[in-house]
DNA sequence: GATATATATCGATATATGTAAATATAACAA
DNA sequence: TTGTTATATTTACATATATCGATATATATC
């Protein structure tokens, strides 16, 4: 996926919510199933699905289904993807530099 | 500031809006005054004055006035530790790497 | 002083998001 | 088949956020 201004903001759209990084923090220490994540945050099963699923569509986690349980972990590549994106946007574009504007 | 969970989040914030990605870009090739990005940008001087302040306050941008112009420009210090921020909650955690859990 | 310009703040509103109850789906067990 | 468990989806609602017009503030100029 092109990385455009539109992406980007999608990708950080999903650590901009406290629960979400608590989550990638959970995950950082292995691939962990559903219910283990419910027992260490204090939301409901619907809203930990609904935050799995914005991660997992930001690609900074994927899931696995065996049998009954959904395991997920941390994506390296999507992750890299994001690191890429901070990167791009934070980075100084020297090619493009310019003057102050509005110079008095 | 410590890099709580909340205060990550609040980081990453400043990035999930499409205008606030647009802006950054922007100011890559250097410092700007708002009127300069209020050219740049679809949306009104209030709304980018509301933008700039979530950069600010996230610290991917500072702002320095002179006169009647406010310049805005990249803070590498705040960009880095949004930097360190997303590696903390990417990397792995090796030292309390757990087993997979609700194994059969 | 009065006026013009640049930016910030306020107030209202529309849209987006997080949340949980209810329900659906899927896998397993008896 | 029936029931149980794990997870996803739907629905509704409360809160948060983006947006813009109006206004306030600050600075410069006349």
């Amino acid at each position: 996926m092109e990385l455009t201004d539109k992406r980007i903001a999608q990708i950080f759209k999903a650590l901009c919510d406290e629960n979400r990084v608590q989550i990638m923090q959970l995950l950082r220490t292995g691939e962990k199933c559903a219910c283990k994540l419910l027992e260490e945050l204090n939301i409901s099963q619907p809203t930990l699905s609904h935050h799995m699923k914005i991660l997992c569509d930001a690609g900074f986690v994927t899931g696995r289904k065996e049998g009954k349980w959904m395991y997920y972990s941390i994506c390296e590549e999507g992750c890299q993807i994001a690191r890429d994106a901070l990167n791009e946007v934070t980075a100084p574009n020297c090619d493009r530099e310019t003057k102050s504007c509005c110079e008095k």
